[in-house]
DNA sequence: TTGAAAGCGATACCAC
DNA sequence: GTGGTATCGCTTTCAA
């Protein structure tokens, strides 16, 4: 087993160099006061000819702080190819660099026991975003361990406990409504839905807000004009055929994810109905892949990156302003017209 | 700045509370020996009761490992929107379960003075995947600096210097053949490609190998028929129209990437030229994309999953076998067929 | 303003 | 087998 080599440059060499104790080092490296400028600008000087380069993991420790952003994901094998959360992980990373952190991964698998205050103990992370939290399971207690520890963290997603906590989510309602009007607008009056998981926050909001909404804008009512899927592309393209199916065909499908509106798509195309000729057809969220598939996908936009960002922001504000209050955030989402309706 | 609590239990309160010393607990936790059975379990008991967890933080400082994966990437404000690199990450996330590693990134910017060297001191990683290397840049020294201390690493792309590394790529000249010989097979002879970028070790083989091969197998050599592009979406668009213009039109345009091909195919859709009936297309990479697109692109797929996979294998491997020669991993391409072509 | 000493949580060596 | 002690690189009192 190797090792690293001993070599490696410490505040103590630095020090040594200079002729002064390894504090006085550290406190110029770290900006503070009680140093003369003189001083200051000569071991600065020394330390840069060095190439000294200061040791996160010790300073870590000693610290209890870790400079890096944890981003916690359900356990899931292919989590790295599905691009909703990859563009919501595009804005952490922005915010990584503008506040100077390193950006961690964490798999969460809770049937082993593992949690999000586990994770922050055994790394010492200090600032943690939670990634689409699994609602079967009880997180509360977990969420406190959190608040309980001074951790700062936010949750991308709609938090339905009685914790105050950061979170951010998209306006499912406005969001629905877009959709809902723009297809009025078209026309459309009977339009299916298919709707997202049960198990998560977004699915049951845009579901009751269809139903809401449909009713109050006088489209048709029937209950088989809704099915359910899991905002997976499968699941779009399983139960699309239940839409076609009825004897009394809806005239547009809006589905509560893109992945769904992708594989209703690919149900459709298989079956020879034409998009938007026969059959209008909408998605939520604005994905990677809607502006490749043909026709290109009408959707609503969530605002994943700006989501991503401002997830670290208020992360970080809870750490470093004394009377935070946390808080939800909550984005607007934006009609994108392409060619599928 | 709010800080962790101080209660998180530590090795010391295990010891405490068994009534041993921190340094046998420590032994146990390790899964070394010198501890009887019996002394064994009962601190084991005791220190799942307690909740105990280890530090890694503190563990990574006196050990100098890391028990992270540091996926060290190119500068470049959407990295996380690149599928291609995803697909490369997805098997490095499988790679760190294996292994029971954590993941971190870090974005290089060589024009900072950062280094690959630095990094891995900074927050001592001890192992390293390199992704796409600029290969305007020397990076040799640096190289050398992470081979000289120790460092386990693994390139996912070929290196051109004179070390010998780990590093995982694709057979170009193996895929270029697949993509050439299929369109042979449909009868093309004049056959227009646009090349990759010239500052990676990619675009410059794949290059040699399409004029190389068109020789060989006899297609039409009017240099009008390279273009060159950098990969990306914008360049295959930009760069397509050269090909169309030409007096002798080739039959079929290869891409020496999806992306660049996506590209060429919306300025041939503008152009209201048909794939693949008035053009046959095909690109190269087998990114998430493709798929979608219509007509569906026929391309070559680099196995980019179990290419960081084996990148993270290979670094482990010369982190623990003793006598270990770095090695370059070259993976099989494959055809596939799609509907462009 | 500067320096000496303590300590973060863990590993590893060396006595016993 | 088990326990005491030094150490990893750094931050942070507290004296001088």
């Amino acid at each position: 087993m190797k090792r690293f080599d001993k070599s490696s440059i410490t505040i103590k060499d630095v020090a040594k160099r200079a002729g002064v104790a390894h504090s006085t080092v550290s406190l110029v490296m770290n900006d503070r006061e009680h140093v003369s400028p003189k001083l200051r600008e000569r071991i600065l000087k020394i330390s840069n000819e060095m190439g000294y380069m200061p040791n996160m993991v010790a300073r870590s420790l000693i610290s209890k702080k870790s400079a890096t952003v944890g981003v916690v994901f359900p356990e899931n094998p292919h989590f790295f190819t599905i691009t909703y959360f990859l563009m919501i992980i595009d804005g952490i990373q922005n915010a990584c660099k503008k506040y100077d952190r390193a950006l961690m991964f964490f798999s969460l698998d809770q049937t082993k026991g593992e949690s999000y205050y586990k994770i922050s103990r055994k790394w010492l992370i200090d600032l943690m975003i939670i990634l689409n939290v699994d609602y079967t399971r009880d997180i509360s207690k977990d969420i406190r361990d959190l608040k309980d520890n001074g951790i700062a963290f936010s949750l991308v997603t709609k938090y339905n406990g009685k914790e105050k906590v950061n979170s951010v989510c998209v306006d499912n309602l406005e969001g629905v409504r877009l959709a809902l009007e723009y297809l009025a607008s078209k026309g459309h009056k009977r339009i299916g839905f298919i709707s997202g998981s049960p198990n998560s926050a977004d699915g049951p909001e845009r579901l009751d807000a269809f139903k809401v909404l449909s009713k109050k804008m006088g489209f048709d009512q029937d209950e088989d004009l809704i099915v359910h899927g899991d905002f997976t592309f499968e699941s779009g393209e399983r139960e699309v055929p239940k839409l076609l199916e009825l004897k009394k065909r809806p005239t547009a499908i809006f589905a509560a994810s893109d992945y769904m509106a992708i594989g209703a798509m690919r149900a459709m195309k298989a079956q020879g109905i034409s998009i938007p000729g026969d059959m209008a057809l909408m998605g939520f969220d604005n994905t990677l892949e809607v502006a490749y598939v043909e026709p290109p996908l009408t959707t609503i936009r969530q605002p994943l990156q700006e989501m991503g960002e401002k997830a670290v922001d208020l992360a970080v504000r809870s750490m470093n302003e004394e009377n935070f209050e946390p808080q939800m955030a909550v984005l607007k989402p934006e009609l994108i017209k392409r060619q599928s309706c």
